[in-house]
DNA sequence: CTTGAATATAGCTGTAATGCTATATCCTTC
DNA sequence: GAAGGATATAGCATTACAGCTATATTCAAG
């Protein structure tokens, strides 16, 4: 068992430091931002997942995997959205932060 | 000949108006502005595709497809590519211009 | 014109998102 | 607790992007 729980610890040790790793990570977190900001515009628009859905022509089941978090969106789907929303979507490459 | 030729300008006109018409031109622009803001940036980077590529961890080829506009490239290759330009990438819903 | 580097394209495969339908689960009201 | 609306999840199919390799085309220098 401790020898099981060593290894299981150095190789999570050593995947941290790496690429893929940090590029799950980053793209979990990417997910999870455009989700965040979907649902709150939408519950403050007042509409439920079909409403918005049906607008930005789409499934409820996608909507709610988007909203969860589960996919990284796809750009056409999030331009439809943000037309759904009444908003803009902006997708720019900016000088990066120090 | 003139029956179909009006047929088909009905046809285009009536296209003009709708909603798939739009979404594959408002796609199209949207892949042309990304290509050229890429290929834009490389240069200056004095970049070649391949330098650029091989730094985002991609392809020449799909590089070369982005820059022309013959993709909507997802966000997690944006991410890369803004990364590999030293730049960051802005995925963002804000109000809608007038 | 030749050569080599750079870029564009072709054709196929793999992957992830989205669509679809159905259903499970959650939440609120009575 | 029951009922109904809202949301989450399951499982499969479809689609588009990106990967891959190879090659065609373009471009610039000599």
């Amino acid at each position: 068992m401790s020898g099981q729980h060593g290894s299981y610890e150095e190789i999570v040790r050593a995947r941290r430091g790496s690429t893929e790793f940090r590029e799950g990570f980053d793209e979990a977190r990417r997910a999870y931002l455009i989700g965040k900001a979907v649902h709150e515009r939408r519950v403050a628009l007042g509409l439920t997942q079909v409403e918005l859905a049906t607008r930005a022509g789409m499934t409820q089941s996608a909507l709610s995997r988007l909203e969860g978090g589960g996919t990284v969106p796809t750009i056409p789907v999030l331009d439809r959205l943000a037309a759904a929303m009444g908003m803009a979507l902006t997708v720019a490459f900016e000088p990066a932060a120090a």
